[in-house]
This record gives structure tokens, C-alpha cells and sequence, in this order.
RNA sequence: GCUCUCGUCGUUCAACGGAUAGGACACUUCCCUGCGAAGGAAGAAAUGCAGGUUCGAUUCCUGCCGAGGGCACCA
């Protein structure tokens, strides 16, 4: 609050302290018996002022004794300096526009690019494809609230040594490609030969799919990659993310071959492949087209960018959402980027990374057939959701069993920080209790279905601005603080996390208040159940969880 | 070998260098003749080890121990 942290200032200045309203840290507490705000400033100066904190803090605080909007300054503590909001500043968040309550503007006129997901097509889609789905679309929905213009961008790998793994097993099985298990099963027989004694043949098929040199092969493959984007195109549509642009490696190949060979001076050929000197930038020597002629990744990677500077060319920055272990690439492709992208010098250009997916009963390999694939663990979400849904309110149960089993992985996805690693638990995930992405959509059902009855029993939402502040309403009241900050970490955890104790101030309250009890106190209730209701029904939109109204 | 992450209750996940380290699951007790019990109330339980910086360290620095990535023609 920045009249705070001018009153800050002015105080320290009385006491010969130059410093910035910026400086001053200022932070909501932990525990609202401290005020709503506390700051620290009569600890950091103590000793270049010569006195001991608390003396400070006290002289300070009587000099930041009159700010608008603040009731009350304390001294606290070994020298923290609380404050407490004034009840007219919790009534004002009531008269925001509640599906804009909690989002701002400050990335407004920006354009940014966030590719992710990015699956490799004709291997199965096992949950940790899911991870950074689930993370890319969240974060989007961040800068989105922050007022950008986000692109959505999936770049699917539809080439390459696992699709000739997966082509070579559709010709020895015989299997239909317009089947999704076929190719599913395909790919485990072309790998687990790969290993054996196909190299050679499945080497011979990757080369000549490069080439495009079989047409039978190349038929396969296509009608592969048609089945498998199709299977994508559903499983994305369930967890609610639907992209501006989608291309494929097949295509970047050859523009990114180009781009090579163009700057030859940025790269120097070596060992007879081309590569990217990393050591002039502190970082690694890679291979960008390899002996063979073939452009590896790292150039695919160029020519990608390519086709999104010609599809967005006023972009103002590009995040690529994948695993961690990419990061050390990356940050050479990066490298080589600005060097050969002008253009891409000054922008931001960075990796958002994901941690890795383990299971708790053992590591998931493709080979070993016990992946679970995104699709059945909604399906098994599903079947449990169905159970709870079996007396519920809602009209189309089917769906929203499907709501809910979306709104579980997400949330056990959505709650750790972004890069670490996640252990999956199956048991867990399928437990609707606790913190839960069910039990934020269940309080927030619980806040519509009040408001509902408030209708029909007539009483209109009005906040009482004279009744001392509860914590719920204190708590609400930081939602836009919490949603900048999640957006400038590319933290979605934050916001996971800040909704659980929302939705538990609601329910401790709920639990201990009738909210329509034909009282005088009734219409003010009822505005802290309808700024609860939005705060959910917003939190759970920028995680990418549905929010149905009726569950 | 070089390098980057990460070690927090039994388990899983939090904590801009701040106040009594916070939730959830599991465990032990309670609470539906009140707007939704997918809920609420109470209890027990943790910072890998050793130093350092600081008024103050889970957080920053060093070392050790432990786990996982990445280091040239795979993606």
C-alpha cells in the first residue's frame, strides 16, 4: 500500500534516514492478530541509527499515525511496526466488477508467446505429458489477467526417432494408424526392438521419412499424425486449453537447416557437423545439423522461431514451458537465437521449466507398459467423481464427474512450485478431500448455491462497512496482490495455495454464521459470500480448473 | 570429472531474511431436528550434518552427506 510506505519514508526522513517509498518493505502479515500490513524498517535501520529497534519503531510509527485508510498503528515484537486497515477499505473491493475482481493492466498492449505442451505424437500421452499442459495454460491465464494478449502455441513433434519406432511396429503388426492404441502399441514393439536388433531398420525409416523418399512410409506417418493430433485436440479441449497456432517439427527442419548455413558465422562446422560455440557465452559447445546433414534439434529450434516471429512479429515475449531437463539446451538455443534474431536481443526469450513426474509406485516407462496415460487417469478420476455426483445438483452429472476429475490432477499439479519435481499419487489424486481442487470447487458451489437462495429470498448483498472486518474479508483482500505476484514468479502455486485458505476462512465462518437468518446482518453476509464465490470463481479460472456452479 | 537443481512432521506441499515454521493426507477425539458433512472444531508430529554472515537464517555463503538433472551429432 503505497500511502504506507510514503508515511514510511517521511518518518525515517525525521530521523535523518533518506529512503525511497520503494525500499521499504512492507508485507501482509502471516497472522492476522499483527494488522493487515507490517514492516520491518525499525529493525534494518537500529543499528545506523544507534538505538534499539523497538524505541525506533515507536517514534516511527507516531509519525505514520494519520494514513488514509489505516484504523491502527502497533508497535510489535522485537520492532515490526503493524498496521491495520480501516473497515471502508475492505468495502471498496465489493464495488469491483466481480469477473474482473482480482486482475490488472499492467501487461496491457503486450503480446506475449507461450508455447507449450508440445507432445511428442505417436507415443502415448502419460501424465507427465499432461504437466506442462497444465502449467502452460495456467500461466497464460496469469498474463491474461495482467491484461496481455497471450498466443497459444503447440509444437508437436511429428518426426523424427520415435515416430520411425512407432511406423516401423505399424508395418510389422499390421496395425491400423487411425487407431490411437495401435500406435500405442506400435511404439512399445518399435522400441523395445530398437533395443534388440531393429536399429538398423528403424534407423533406415527415420532417414527415409527425413527424405520423404517411401511414399508407403510416409502415408503411415501421416495418417499417424492425423489420429494423434486428433487424440491431443480432445484430451486439450478436457483440460481446457485450445491453441492459436500449431506447427510441426517436419516443418521447422528445413527452414532451420537454412538459418544455419545463413549465419555461418555465428556457427562453425566441426567434426564435419555444424555447430553452436556455447564456451563464447560461458556456456556449451551443440551440434545444430549433424554430419549426416540433418538438421538436429537445436536448429529445429531456430527455424521455429522463425515461423513465430512471421506469425506474430509484434510479439514482445516468448516462453517455452517444458521439462527442466532441457534447460541447459535451451539456454544455448537462446544463445544462438539472439545472435541470429536481432530482433530477439532485448525482448524476454525464456524457459519456464517443469519438474519431472514420478509415480508413487515405481518410475513410469513407456517400454514397461505401465504408464498411465492422461486419458485413463481422467477416466478413473471420472469414475470416482461419479460416485459423489451421484446426488448432486447438477444437471449433467456426466460432465460434471469430468469437471472434477480435471479439477483434482490440476490442483495436485498446480499446487508445488513450477519446477519441482512432482510425485504423483495415484490414491491421492483420487481423494476429493482436503486440499483439493474438489474442495475449492465444492466451496464455491457451496457460495453459489447461498447466493441463489439469497435471491429468492430477496435480500441484496450490501457490505456493512461499519462491522469490524472478519478475516475473510481481510484475506480477500489481498487476492489481487497475490494474483501480480503469481504472475511476475510464473508461480501458479501461489494462487493454488491462497485459494485454500480462502475457501477454509469461508467454511470456518459459514460453519459458525447462518448466513440468511432474517437478520438486519443478513445483506452483509451475504456480500462476503458473493465476493468469496468471485474470488473462487476467478482463482479457479486463472489455474485452468472449471468452476461449475451446481456440483 | 565439471556443472545445475533439490533435502522441512510418518507422507505430500507451503513459508519477499522476520514474530509461535503453515496447510492437507494418515492417526486420536468431537459436531448434521441450521443456507450443501466433498464440510467444521480440537490433539500429537518436521527445517540432513557442521561452520559463517546478520539485530534476526528453512531462506544467503562455505564444506560434508544424500537424491535427481545436464555436459557434441537423440529428442
Amino acid at each position: 500500500m503505497q500511502q504506507i510506505r510514503d508515511a514510511l519514508a517521511n518518518a525515517l526522513k525525521a530521523q535523518d534516514v533518506s529512503v525511497a517509498p520503494e525500499e521499504i518493505t512492507l508485507e501482509h502479515t502471516t497472522d492476522f492478530a499483527h494488522g493487515d500490513y507490517a514492516s520491518n524498517v525499525a529493525m534494518v535501520y537500529a543499528k545506523q541509527l544507534g538505538m534499539n529497534p523497538r524505541e525506533i519503531a515507536e517514534k516511527l510509527a507516531a509519525g505514520a499515525r494519520d494514513i488514509e485508510g489505516v484504523a491502527s498503528v502497533e508497535v510489535a515484537g522485537p520492532g515490526f511496526i503493524n498496521f491495520t486497515l480501516a473497515p471502508e477499505v475492505f468495502a471498496q473491493i465489493l464495488e469491483e466488477e466481480a469477473d474482473e475482481w482480482g486482475g490488472n493492466d499492467i501487461l496491457k498492449k503486450e503480446t506475449i508467446l507461450v508455447e507449450y505442451t508440445s507432445p511428442n505424437l505417436f507415443k502415448p500421452l502419460h501424465i507427465g505429458n499432461l504437466i506442462g499442459n497444465i502449467i502452460g495454460e495456467s500461466i497464460t491465464r496469469l498474463f491474461e489477467f495482467s491484461g496481455a494478449d497471450v498466443k497459444r502455441i503447440n509444437y508437436p513433434s511429428d518426426i523424427g526417432l520415435p515416430v520411425a519406432k512407432c511406423v516401423w511396429g505399424l508395418q510389422k503388426t499390421g496395425g491400423d494408424a487411425h487407431d490411437i492404441h495401435a500406435l500405442g502399441e506400435a511404439y512399445r514393439i518399435g522400441n523395445a526392438a530398437y533395443e534388440a536388433n531393429g536399429k538398423v531398420e528403424i534407423d533406415a525409416i527415420n532417414k527415409a521419412l527425413y527424405e520423404d523418399s517411401d511414399a508407403e512410409l510416409t502415408k503411415l506417418r501421416e495418417r499417424g499424425v492425423a489420429t494423434s493430433r486428433k487424440h491431443l485436440h480432445e484430451l486439450c479441449k478436457t483440460l481446457g486449453t485450445k491453441f492459436d497456432y500449431e506447427f510441426f517439427e517436419s516443418e521447422t527442419g528445413p527452414i532451420g537447416k537454412k538459418i544455419v548455413e545463413k549465419h555461418m558465422g555465428v556457427f562453425e562446422e566441426s567434426d564435419g557437423a555444424i555447430v553452436y560455440k556455447g564456451e563464447k557465452v560461458e556456456l556449451h559447445t551443440r551440434v545444430f545439423v549433424n554430419s549426416a546433414g540433418l538438421p538436429t534439434y537445436e536448429a529445429k529450434d531456430l527455424g521455429n522461431f522463425e515461423l513465430k516471429l512471421k506469425k506474430y512479429p509484434k510479439w514482445d515475449r516468448s516462453y517455452i514451458v517444458v521439462g527442466v531437463e532441457q534447460k541447459e539446451y535451451l539456454r544455448v538455443v537462446f544463445a544462438a537465437i539472439k545472435e541470429v534474431f536481432p530482433e530477439a536481443k532485448d525482448k524476454v526469450l525464456e524457459h519456464i521449466a517443469n519438474g519431472f513426474l514420478t509415480l508413487t509406485t515405481g518410475k513410469m516407462s513407456s517400454r514397461e507398459g505401465n504408464v498411465v496415460t492422461g486419458e485413463s487417469l481422467i477416466e478413473d478420476l471420472t469414475e470416482v467423481a461419479k460416485g459423489h455426483a451421484a446426488d448432486s445438483r447438477a444437471d449433467e452429472k456426466e460432465k460434471l464427474a469430468q469437471e472434477v476429475a480435471v479439477a483434482a490432477i490440476k490442483f495436485q499439479i498446480l499446487k508445488g512450485g513450477t519446477s519441482k519435481d512432482i510425485i504423483f499419487d495415484r490414491e491421492r489424486a483420487l481423494s476429493v478431500e482436503g486440499d483439493s481442487g474438489p474442495y475449492l470447487q465444492y466451496t464455491h458451489a457451496r457460495c453459489h448455491a447461498i447466493m441463489e437462495k439469497a435471491k429468492e429470498a430477496n435480500v441484496k448483498a450490501k457490505y456493512d462497512a461499519t462491522a469490524a472486518p472478519s478475516e475473510l474479508i481481510r484475506l480477500i483482500y489481498r487476492f489481487p496482490e497475490i494474483v501480480l505476484h503469481a504472475q511476475e514468479e510464473l508461480e501458479p502455486h501461489i494462487v493454488a495455495n491462497y485459494l485454500i485458505q480462502v475457501a477454509s476462512a469461508f467454511n470456518s465462518w459459514y460453519a459458525k454464521e447462518q448466513i440468511l437468518d432474517g437478520s438486519t446482518s443478513s445483506p452483509h453476509k451475504v456480500a462476503l459470500t458473493d465476493i468469496t464465490r468471485a474470488t473462487l470463481k476467478n482463482g479457479l479460472w486463472l489455474l485452468g480448473i472449471p468452476a461449475p456452479e451446481k456440483v
